[in-house]
This record gives C-alpha cells, structure tokens and sequence, in this order.
DNA sequence: CACTCATATCGATAATTGTCAATATGATAT
DNA sequence: ATATCATATTGACAATTATCGATATGAGTG
C-alpha cells in the first residue's frame, strides 16, 4: 500500500518540474540529442543530464545511444502508464463536483 | 511559455507525494472531513492540514466548511484538467516507442 | 596510443518541500 | 464571555531536490 504510494508518486515527480516539462515538450517533434536540448534550454550540461536521468527513470522517455550521443523520445509506453494511474484514480472515485468551486479560503 | 511550464509542474506537484496519493486515495469513496482523514494517517494535524491546502489550490480536490469541521472530496473537474495536461503532451507528440525499453543504463 | 567530443557522475551548495510543536483563528456550546 | 473543539498558520528544522563546476567515462579519430 504505502509502497504503492511512494512508487505512483515518483511517477508524477517526473512531472512536477518545469525543466523536465520543457524537455518533454521539446520532445515533442521526436527524438533529440542531448546536445540539441541542450543548446535550447539555459541550463548547464550536468543538470541536463540529470532531468534527463530521471525522465528515463520514470519511464515517460526512451533513450538510445548512438555512438557518442544519446537520442531521447518520449515514451508512449511511458505515458499511457501516467494515464492509467490518473484513471484509476478516477475511475474508482465518487466524484462529485459540488456546484462551486472550493468555497473556502 | 516558461509560465506554463511552471503552472503544469504545479500540478503535477500536487500528486508527486505519498501522503497526499494517499488521501486522494482515502477520498476516494466519497466526501471525508479532515478529522477522518487525519485518524486514518500518521501524520501530525498541521501536516494534514498543509497537505489539504496544497491539494485544494492546485484544483484536484473540493472543500467546504460546515460547522467547525472542513469536508474534502475529488474534484472531477480537478483530474480532467490533469487529464487534459496528459493529453496535450501525448496528442501534439510522435510517440515512437522503440522496440526495447531504454536500453542505456 | 593520445586527443577530442558527448555524456555521466561526483561533491558541494542553494532552494524547495515535508514535517512537527506551538499558537492563532473561528465556530459552537454553555 | 468563556471554554472547547476542529482546523489553519507560524516558525524551526530535517529531508529532498535542483543546480553547478569539476572530473570521470566511453566512443570515435588521428
């Protein structure tokens, strides 16, 4: 139980940084080098490959290498298990929207 | 641009820790005071109550005060937001899963 | 082999986040 | 008004994470 909170929740911290959320979206066009990302993004080399590390990680990205380089893409494995853990979540869950929006404050 | 990002990361930052997965997770049959969730959870009450107030204002979960107790249940319009952030990255991308997982490690 | 290039890892530091105990607030009841 | 109960906020601290520069690794090249 409690683990399967840990491990859903490392999941989504794949997500939950605007540099990883660049990327993915720069990723969106298909695969790039490492080295093009980074030219497009104002961080430096070792954090790059650190968010890179961690996208992979958490499975929303694929990478391959290529000599030198290393190619990344997004994952539709990857994504479809995002989406079926939001699913889930909803899936099972008495939602019931109450007329406004959170009341208090 | 960078905004967004940032904004798209809040909400994945809302679902990118064990204890809130948790309450979702509790709330999942229905509308629960604070009281209840607390009982049910290891966690001090100002823990909680931090962790309430984050998921409230990222959307995912509704409130609302009755009497001196606060009520909380999912937000359906919450998560199909979240749904339709998923979305967006995956129908804008060309999604090529190659054959194998990374296979770099 | 030695050299270069692309990427990964390490170690340190700064920033953010989770946590708690203590206290404040706000509602109800006496 | 005072007391009590449920929740929120504050302030401090611990844990985690993002970031960087420096260095290591590993692949290609001369």
């Amino acid at each position: 139980m409690d683990k399967n909170y840990e491990n859903n929740a490392g999941v989504f911290k794949a997500l939950c940084d605007s540099n990883r959320l660049m990327i993915i979206d720069l990723l969106k066009n298909g695969e790039k080098c490492a080295c093009n990302l980074l030219e497009e993004m104002e961080i430096s080399q070792s954090t790059l490959s650190h968010h890179m590390k961690l996208l992979c990680e958490s499975g929303v990205i694929n990478c391959r290498r290529e000599g030198k380089w290393m190619y990344y893409s997004l994952s539709k494995k990857g994504f479809e298990k995002v989406q079926r853990l939001l699913d889930e979540i909803m899936e099972a869950a008495v939602l019931l929207d109450t007329e406004e929006e959170c009341s208090c404050e």
